[in-house]
DNA sequence: AGAGAAATTCAAAGCGCTTTGGATGCGCGG
DNA sequence: CCGCGCATCCAAAGCGCTTTGAATTTCTCT
């Protein structure tokens, strides 16, 4: 059932119907009340290939996912983020349009949804410190908004990210006051920008208390239980042995906690664990005393407010550019405590 | 740039130009390859919605995420499974277009996809035991894959599933071989098709050897960290504890890993744990010795293949229902051993 | 009652592509 | 030299919707 029949059904012309159902003013009430009950009765539904066509738009929204050939990770954030997202979009009647790209066919991919105009606008997902792919956006007239930021900008964009350096910079400090010196960052790849910032955040609060960063202790890789394991296991064996790690996500977490057990210590006694956690669905850590302490922020909120900050701008292409920065909560859990040496001293009154 | 424009610069007609773009013979060579350069020259891309709705394909593959209400969980194979889909799609000109339903939604949902037309066919990710939307789906006559099956269907259909129960059976008897016999399985939802089928492999290797099941020692529930944990605690300190763990998933396996932890065991040696191991990208278990002893099939690869079976059946729509049964690797790692009373058997020759 | 304004409705053009049903021009056999 | 078949190319219709500009109806006031 198109337009057309409804409209011959109803003894309408094609522009009245299509005004009552699009909630246009010239129509009398009884009249879109009629076509309303006509289109629910039929179960008409206008095909949205030939409403683009007419408008121009798509209803529809991008993600761009990268993958690159040297990483093979699918970020594992990533699913979470669509759901909150994909909420926000089937309640304003838009698509999600997903596409996973690699590294060197961004530029080409970027171009030919601009053109096509296959999307009414995207999101950029993992930035990288340095990131060509703003600018290049910037330039096409589409709209977008960044998930995350990039560190020098030709041009202001929309972004909406965590405070990843003050997150870092309050957790490192949490572990300072607990007494530790040999604190230890597990983080991402070196040239995404959360990361870089994170380490920012880390070195900040060492340099507050004069403290030296040992290179040692700095591990930037992919965020996988492996990395984190590893990497934990080879400073655990190392001279400057840490007592305590900040993970950048949970999962890396999970192999820090590993390598410490494999090493037969104890989490939250001998060694001291924080994480960024993203609350992941499949990876709660919740409880009333969380298992690990966190910096916390809920990544699947992120994609709901990203979603609307795209729509918004969809809808008010004047607005300027958008900003908001999300605050981490630092949440205590089990998996921190006292450096031992400070414990010592605590203990022996 | 749209095909009118370029046809006239070219002095040809949009027959022509379009003929010659879309590899139809009836076009002199060199004309298209006139229109080929210009067409690159003028970096044109033709109008998806344009030629949506002049052959009536969109070009697009759907994909439905579910979420239920009850439980929050994003599955966390997902993004492994769409990075793997999205590849193909990419390679054959296909987009893909995502929404993330709840349950309550998903008849609306799929007859609006039908009705409207706005994909070409749809992959249904996370089928349940008993799944009406099948039924739904083939009177609808809108191609689609289902990962995973059914465990009644009025009418045959493309599936494309790992061999669930041959997998739990082959691991549960590789752990009865090892002496254990106080076996427990981490198993996901009750309701979810693949969850019933690896407990009937569960059960069935048990009865093979006339062990009776201990209700105690099968939980039920979304396969997240904290699930594993809890069930393996509760078990561990139940009468019945159990000398062996079989979880659905890695992400459970980790929370079993914890509980045994916690309880000073060690993994391996007093305890041994399976895992399914779905080659998630961000948890590889893939050492030379992993650390899990895994059944282990790849979701990637499962998303390439589905894709692949899709964009199959939507070319050749006379072709019989598809059926793909991927049999799990049962790959030995470090996380399991004979049985505490078998090996002071062993010990003492 | 009649004019002008306001409220409704309509016919038709247009969005950018594909495809049907011819045209056109050419070489070739009779 | 004519007519046929083949290789190329084209004009125009059509996909299903929105929207412009105009027509028609209904109100409102005098």
């Amino acid at each position: 059932m198109n337009l057309k029949e409804l409209s011959k059904t109803l003894g309408l012309s094609q522009t009245t119907v299509s005004r009552a159902l699009n909630g246009y003013p010239e129509v009398r009430d009884s009249t879109r009340q009629r076509v309303l009950d006509a289109a629910e009765r039929f179960n008409y539904r206008p095909n949205p290939r030939a409403m683009g066509l007419a408008t121009g738009r798509s209803l529809s929204i991008g993600h761009v996912i990268p993958v690159s050939t040297r990483h093979e990770i699918v970020n594992p954030i990533f699913a979470d983020f669509i759901a909150g997202a994909g909420e926000v979009y089937s309640a304003s009647g838009y698509d999600m349009t997903l596409s996973v790209v690699k590294d060197e066919d961004h530029e080409r991919h970027y171009r030919d949804l601009a053109t096509r105009r296959t999307v009414d606008g995207i999101i950029v997902h993992g930035p990288y410190a340095e990131d060509r792919r703003l600018d290049l956006l910037k330039s096409l007239d589409l709209p977008f908004v960044v998930h995350g930021r990039v560190q020098h900008a030709e041009t202001d964009y929309n972004w909406l990210d965590v405070n990843n350096r003050s997150a870092f910079y309050r957790a490192t400090n949490f572990l300072l006051d607990l007494g530790h010196r040999n604190i230890a960052l597990i983080n991402g790849l070196e040239y995404m920008d959360f990361a870089r910032r994170r380490r920012e955040g880390y070195l900040k609060a060492l340099d507050d208390r004069g403290i030296d960063p040992s290179p040692n202790l700095i591990a930037h890789d992919e965020m996988s239980e492996t990395q984190g394991y590893e990497a934990a296991r080879r400073m655990l064996s190392s001279l400057d042995c840490p007592s305590a790690f900040l993970a950048s996500s949970i999962i890396s977490g999970i192999g820090v906690r590993r390598a410490v057990h494999e090493a037969g210590l104890t989490l939250g006694r001998d060694i001291s664990l924080v994480v960024h956690d993203d609350e992941l669905s499949y990876f709660r850590n919740d409880d009333d005393v969380p298992i690990f302490t966190a910096v916390r922020s809920s990544v699947r909120e992120a994609g709901k407010l990203c979603a609307r900050m795209l729509l918004d701008v969809i809808a008010n292409p004047d607005l300027p550019p958008q900003h908001r920065l999300l605050e981490a909560d630092l949440t205590v859990g089990r998996s921190t405590g006292p450096a031992p040496a400070l414990r010592r001293a605590l203990e022996e009154g």
